[in-house]
DNA sequence: TGAATAGTGTCTGTTAGACACTATGGA
DNA sequence: TCCATAGTGTCTAACAGACACTATTCA
């Protein structure tokens, strides 16, 4: 008696900071039409490969990138007769965090796609992007009160950069000053002593204090409610 | 092709207050000594009964207990090739609150053992008192943010005993002042105008504004850290 | 009337947010 | 030197918590 992976699959929301905007990974379907059909980084356990779910979660996105994600957590798992024609289905749900460094390579039919809800809508086979959208929900619930922002950043980042995220994820974002308190607070940030320069007063470049795990405060902001 | 439900099961962790202590259901597994073993509700995904996995939950509780539970959430799925001997297995967790109200009626075999994780480790078969420990970490944390103290509670109940409720789940509780700022704001309770004697001073009863879905507050409370 | 529990008034500490202010480097 | 952005000082609002106080019933 095995485990029959037949349709359970694993998918993987990642997103990722572009210029500012928000993007998911997918590749693309093959279609005789011309129009692009896109699914998320998706596939079977396979018991082999695979000593956790979590693995096969990791294996879906090293299929599609070179990146490893910052921060990788579980979502949901869906399961019922409605969303596979075939009839019953489950979907483990996983969203991961990539940081914005370069030096990516992505494989031939991967692209990261601008997390926008109704184009993604029109552009995902499946339910793929009513997962996205329940990934999107959990990643907006927890920018609020984690540390989790630093994880779409590279290595080192400003404390406006951590501003660029909330704009990028929740189209809102808490004022400067409160961005500060609570991100110098602790030992969360270790001020690198170099500045972004550019700009016009160059701003600190702060990066993760790694003895400090994902950090959890005690009060969500109110302004981006 | 069809979902092969035979190492993927369903696992419910019901919790219910019993003179202020928190207890779990269970249910006695069959065996030749007289020591009890003990699982929890659990269960395989019923292609033709179930049309979705929270059914598959709901239907394991009712095998064991004829009350509804009025908060169910999954917490996760663990999926590894260590947990079962034979090789890979999926478990989808939930956890139930169940109410503090009368008429219960408890299928043979069943019973609602303490929540006391080092008993429950020598009750419990297979990796069950694991799942339930990651259903509590999930209560203990969800209940300093959230209504759900009072789905543990009677249909009207007083603040006192929402006290009670998180000396149950944390082993210690905030203090009445902010137990009380907390749930008589907004619309949350309704003031049933009745009054629960016995005690000395009777306290005034509460129910739960049904218009009012759980509530989530938007600060921690410190004292139960 | 006293014990015990219910419930209030009020002060402190913490942190989000508003807003005015100062600081600094590039053009 | 001007300007844009970085960063600070400080006040307010909201709410958890401490603690002293009052209120109400039962024995």
């Amino acid at each position: 008696m095995s485990l029959n992976t037949a349709l359970i699959s694993v998918d993987v929301v990642a997103f990722r900071l572009f210029n500012g905007k928000l993007h998911v990974l997918a590749q693309r379907i093959q279609t005789d039409r011309n129009d692009s059909q896109w699914m998320l980084p998706a596939g079977k356990i396979d018991p082999v490969k695979d000593q956790s779910v979590d693995d096969t979660a990791y294996r879906q996105l090293e299929r599609l990138t070179s990146k490893k994600p910052g921060y990788m957590e579980q979502v949901v798992t869906l399961g019922d007769n409605q969303r596979d024609s075939r009839g019953w289905s489950l979907t483990i749900v996983y969203y991961a965090l990539i940081d914005s460094n370069d030096g990516e390579q992505l494989t031939p039919g991967a692209k990261w796609l601008p997390a926008d809800i109704e184009t993604l809508q029109e552009q995902l086979a499946y339910d793929h992007s009513r997962l996205i959208q329940q990934a999107l929900d959990r990643l907006r619930s927890k920018i609020q009160y984690s540390s989790l922002p630093v994880y779409l950043l590279p290595d080192t980042f400003t404390l406006s950069e951590i501003h660029g995220v909330f704009s990028a994820v929740l189209d809102k974002a808490p004022p400067m000053r409160s961005i500060r308190n609570r991100f110098l607070q602790g030992d969360l940030l270790i001020d690198t002593g170099k500045l972004k320069r550019g700009s016009n007063r160059p701003a600190a470049l702060y990066k993760v204090n790694q003895n400090s795990e994902t950090w959890l405060f005690d009060r969500l902001y109110i302004s981006t409610r």
